[in-house]
Order: C-alpha cells, then structure tokens, then sequence
DNA sequence: ACATTTTTCGAAATCGTTTGCAAAGAATTT
DNA sequence: AAATTCTTTGCAAACGATTTCGAAAAATGT
C-alpha cells in the first residue's frame, strides 16, 4: 500500500495528525511555516485526502444524484450538461441513475440513497409514477431535493421548469392561425405533469379560437412500434388530424416516419410543431417546428437552487416555482401551403 | 439524529454491533434464528448501512467514474446507457465527469479520483490530449481502467472500439462508387486515436481506387461557427469536393447547413456519409447515410470488461482490445444523381 | 518579575462498519 | 469421562480524516 494519508505525512514531517490535517484544512491556529512545510510535503507526495473518511466523519458526501427517466434524450443531456456547469467549481461530484420510465426502479433508487450516499438529488420523475409517497418521504426526512421538467406540483418541493402550458397554447395557436382544424395533441401516456401541463395549453387554446374540431388527444408511449401503430390508425380515421402538435421531441419522429410511410406530405397535408431540444431540427425533410426548452439553463439552476438548500442559504419554505421560458421556433413543418 | 445504524440495532436486540454486522451479512457464523430477528429489525427500521464507513473499512467504493469529452452527444449517451445496463446489478454507482474536450480538465478528474473514491474508471480522451502521462499514471498505479472509442493504443490497457478503419475505407468506397472523385475528410482537430483510423480508411480507400483526386484532410473543432467558416471556404474553392466523408455527426450537420447556405444540392452536388448515431438521420433533408457506432454495446461491454479487471477475473495482460464493428447504412445522401 | 492572554501543536475521541481473535457453550470424538 | 471439535457470539482493533480539549510555549500586559 503506497497510499499516502495522513499519518504518512505526519511521520515524514515529524508532526501530529491533527496539525497536518488542520495545515492542510488553511486552519487559522496554524503558523505560516508549518502550513507551507505540510502543503509542500503534500503536493510532492500527491496527497488526496480519502473522501470516504471525510464523508464520514463530517456527514456529507460532496455528492449529488441526478435520478431521470433516460439519457438517449437531447433534453436530459442538455439538463445534465447545465448541471455539470455548477457542480465542479462547488467541488461536488455527480452520481447518474436512469429510470427507464420505471417507477419501482425509481422508488428502489430513492431508496438505495437513504444512506448519506448523496448530499441531495435532483429527480424528473418517470411516467409511471403515480404514486409521489417516495419523493415526500425523501424531503420528510429533511434531505435536499429538487425536481426538474417532470415536476410534481402537489408536493412542498422546488420545481424547476418551462412555461410548458403558455408554450403549448402558443404551439396550438400557431397551428390554427396556419390553416389547421382537425389538431392532434401527441402525450406521454401516464399521469405527467408536463404533458398535463402542455395538454391544458393544448385545451384552451383549442377553446380560445372556437374554429376547430373537437379535440383528439392520442396517448403515445416509449416504444416506437407501439406509436407507429397508433398514428398509423390515427391517419387513416376520416376525420385524420391535419395538424399535430408533438409534446415530446420522439413523438415528431413518429409522426414523420408514418407521415412518409402514408404519403401524407409534411406541411401541406399534415403539419407539425414539438417540443424538441434536437439542434438538427433545421435540417429535417422538412424543417421542423419546434417548441425548444432552457434545458441547460434548468439544470444550472435547479443544481444552484440544490446547492442554495444543501448549505443551508436556503430553508423551507423554498421559493417553490422556477420557470423558465421556452422558445417558439417556426419552420417549413408549419409552412402555409404553396 | 434518527438515523439507524448498527449500534442502534445492537443495542435494541441485547447482541454485539459485530454480531449484526455479521447477520446482515448473512455470515455462516452466525445461527439462523439472530439473522432472523437481526433481519427483521432492520427491515422494520430501514436500515440502509452507510456507505461511507463501508468503504472506509474495505477499502473499495463501489463506485465508478465515466469520464466522457461531452454529453450532448448521442453516442456518449448511448454509451452511458449502455454502461448502465450492467451497473445496477452489480451494485455500483457511476459518476459522471465531462472534459469538454479539454486535457486539463481531464487530467485534473483523474487526478481528483486517485483517492479512493473510484474503483475504476472508464475514460473517452479528449481531443486535446496528447499527452497520456496522467492516464498511464493510473494504469501504473494499478487502478482499473479502461479506454472506449477514443483509444490510446499505445497503453497497455483495455481499448474498446469500433472497426472505424475498416469502416472509412467503406464510407470512402461507397463514394467512389457513387461516382464522387474529390472527396474530403472531415476529422477533429488534435490527435485523436478514431481520426487518425478513420483518416487512415479514408486514405486507404483513395488509394487503392486510384480514381479520385488527392485526398483532402480538413480539420474541424468543436465550435460550430469556426466548423462553418472553414467549410464555406472550403465549398468555394476551384477543386470543390463532390463528397464528403465526415467523421463526426456534427460536421456532416454543419455540411448540410453550408451547402444549403451555398444551394449546393446534396446529392446532386455533394455526397455526404457520415459517422453518426442520430435516430432521426433518416429524417434529414435529405436522408442522411450513416455509419452507425454500436454505442449501447460499446458502454456495456466496456463496463463488464472494467468488471472482470475490479473483481481480479481478469489481470494484466487483459485481452488489449475489443472491436466491435460498426454497420453502413446508405440513405439519399449518398444516392446516384438522378 | 509575575500574571495573563495568545499562538501553536498534540493526544485522543469520533464517525459506522468490518474483521481477527478469543471465549463460552454445545456437540462430537476418543 | 476427558479431549476434541464445532457453533455461536462478543471484544476490540482497525480504516483515515476531523475535531474537541488541553497543554506547552510564546507574546503581551502589569
């Protein structure tokens, strides 16, 4: 065992633990000399202090955990991307854990975290959670928590998202105004807040304008196949959407690759509008509209709203809402027919 | 301070804290009937042991670090998912550290990790890095580790990729034979292990054609404005490529924004082919032809090979590298003028 | 010169878990 | 019956850094 800690350094420079420790640490009850010897020593040797040893002693980790659905999802890289902005320079490190839409795994992972593993975590929850008793559970016991995009209002806990509702009414809005009546609203099946919060906008607009078909919300899910089946089925009803609006970055895929299959041209028969974090949006056939989300900028600042709880700058009750504008950008999937 | 913990539990069933220790354990020593009660306890007291006092004792953090040059990338996050598949069953955790692309940055992470707080980690170089001290440092050292796609063949250490020469020899075939004869390599700048084997490919295939003209390297960043200046450029010149072979998805979506800038029709004027593991290639204006990178298997095969080298399965010399091969899928990107 | 404060450092306890060793009792063998 | 194993448990020492407490040494005040 090569391993130099402290005791090493100690011998070597014929001091206690403690006065190394405390050199290292920049304590003020230690002379100017002394620390120079002992950061000397230690820089020579490549002294890292054992993290496991502080964490214990001092009860914290100097972690964080970032509980998401996936990560094959511009949206969440982007998040994690803002989160990893704030996260070094505050000398903390960053655990991953992937839900894959599964709320048992999310719940046993909440669990497995109940041990001081962690300082706080930062979750977008699945869409099969329905049932918020393991995140109350988790803030009951006074552990750091923050929810990112797919919040859960109900609970006494800082959200940070996106205007979804005023966007979607927006997305919807232009649509209408493009000509379109006969509007398809694309969800995450389950019981998401954002696509709740995005079906809502979806809703009043539909009801703003008073112009348009009754509403058609088609449920879609993680699985590709499954979805093509259904928009299969949903083009071919007689009264076939002639507008969708996508509120997730796949369902636009979907909705291309059936729109292709069926020789639906994309935008005078059908036109389409998502969220989508996808920079090659621009350079889809044809260019899609898209509804793009701050997602660096969620994940900057949930992970400072975190930091803020974590040292205490910030105490119950939070600033609950955090929200941050998405931005409307209109391609050549919403042209007006030539 | 409710947490639970070992004593607590001893102390509440009248037997020793290494008793316990040794129940939950599920230690031959200890009778059926105290593992029983032990059990039950903590079941009912949700004891989670810490973690901390754990790998302080053993010396070992079931931990792992993925240190990756970017996130909002989808083959680094299929990669990440693909090292997932094989974590949670192991009972590890994986933390995340990004270079962006940056050697100090990398160098600092492998420096902050020799302390214990990893028991291996898994790393993508960066394409600054030129220097690979600090990895063979940790090599050295004896910690596990293993390199995936951006490889340093030149360490005795675990390489995971794919067959990108063989795969640039192809892409540049498939061009040639698509009638292109200037065709240009797009690479990153730096020295990175997969452009030198791509360019390589790319050289090879012009090569033994012998029909093109000379080859045409260009050395692209990380920033798309500079990536589009020089592209420009390089679209005006007299010898202006008829193909383009990018090695990164980025560049050939930077391709695509400058001849349409340029309304130099792809295919018709410019073929492009590109490494790419972008679901929606297909969708492109027009399709994209890609190289597809086995990204999920990369990750999952890395990870268990880092496995096999923690739990002492494998000793050195390991099997030095794994190639996983990549597959050629051609879209109207790359179709013959018609 | 003596009393008091300040500076500087060391000894030891602590965090919670694991583990080598000892010990007591039960079970088995000689 | 004595000697031996085996089973089951407890005691105590780790792991390495932090921190409380106290002591010696130095600086300051009277």
């Amino acid at each position: 065992m090569d391993q130099v800690n402290l005791k090493k350094l100690a011998k070597e420079l014929n001091l206690a633990v403690s006065t190394v420790s405390r050199a290292l640490r920049d304590s003020h009850e230690i002379s100017p000399q002394t620390k120079e010897r002992v950061r000397e020593l230690a820089l020579k040797l490549g002294f890292q202090p054992n993290p496991h040893a502080s964490s214990l002693r001092q009860n914290k980790s100097k972690t964080i955990a970032v509980i998401i659905p996936e990560i094959e999802n511009n949206f969440f890289s982007q998040v994690i991307n803002g989160i990893e902005s704030v996260t070094p320079s505050k000398g903390y490190h960053v655990l991953i854990y992937l839900t894959h839409e599964d709320y048992n795994k999310e719940r046993d992972i909440l669990q497995l975290l109940r041990n001081g593993r962690v300082d706080g975590i930062m979750i977008s929850v699945s869409n099969t959670t329905t049932n918020t008793d393991h995140i109350d559970a988790w803030r009951q016991s006074g552990m750091p928590l923050v929810l990112f995009d797919r919040t859960c209002e109900e609970l006494d806990v800082p959200n940070i998202m996106t205007n979804d509702a005023e966007m979607a009414f927006k997305a919807t809005e232009h649509l209408l105004k493009r000509g379109c009546r006969q509007i398809a609203f694309l969800g995450m099946a389950g019981n998401l807040s954002i696509s709740n919060r995005r079906k809502a906008g979806y809703l009043s607009a539909l009801e703003k304008y008073k112009v348009a078909a009754p509403p058609q919300i088609i449920e879609l899910t993680t699985k590709d196949y499954i979805n093509r089946d259904l928009l299969h089925e949903v083009f071919r009803r007689e009264s076939r959407p002639d507008g969708v609006f996508a509120a997730i970055e796949k369902f636009a895929v979907n909705t291309y690759e059936v729109c292709k299959e069926l020789k639906l041209p994309i935008p005078r028969e059908v036109k389409v509008v998502s969220f989508s974090n996808l920079q090659a949006a621009a350079l889809f056939d044809p260019a899609l509209s898209t509804i793009i989300q701050p997602a660096y900028d969620i994940g900057r600042e949930a992970a400072n709203i975190l930091f803020k709880i974590i040292e205490k700058k910030m105490l119950m009750p939070y600033e609950k809402k955090m929200i941050l504008p998405s931005q409307l950008i209109e391609r050549a999937s919403t042209a007006i027919n030539s």
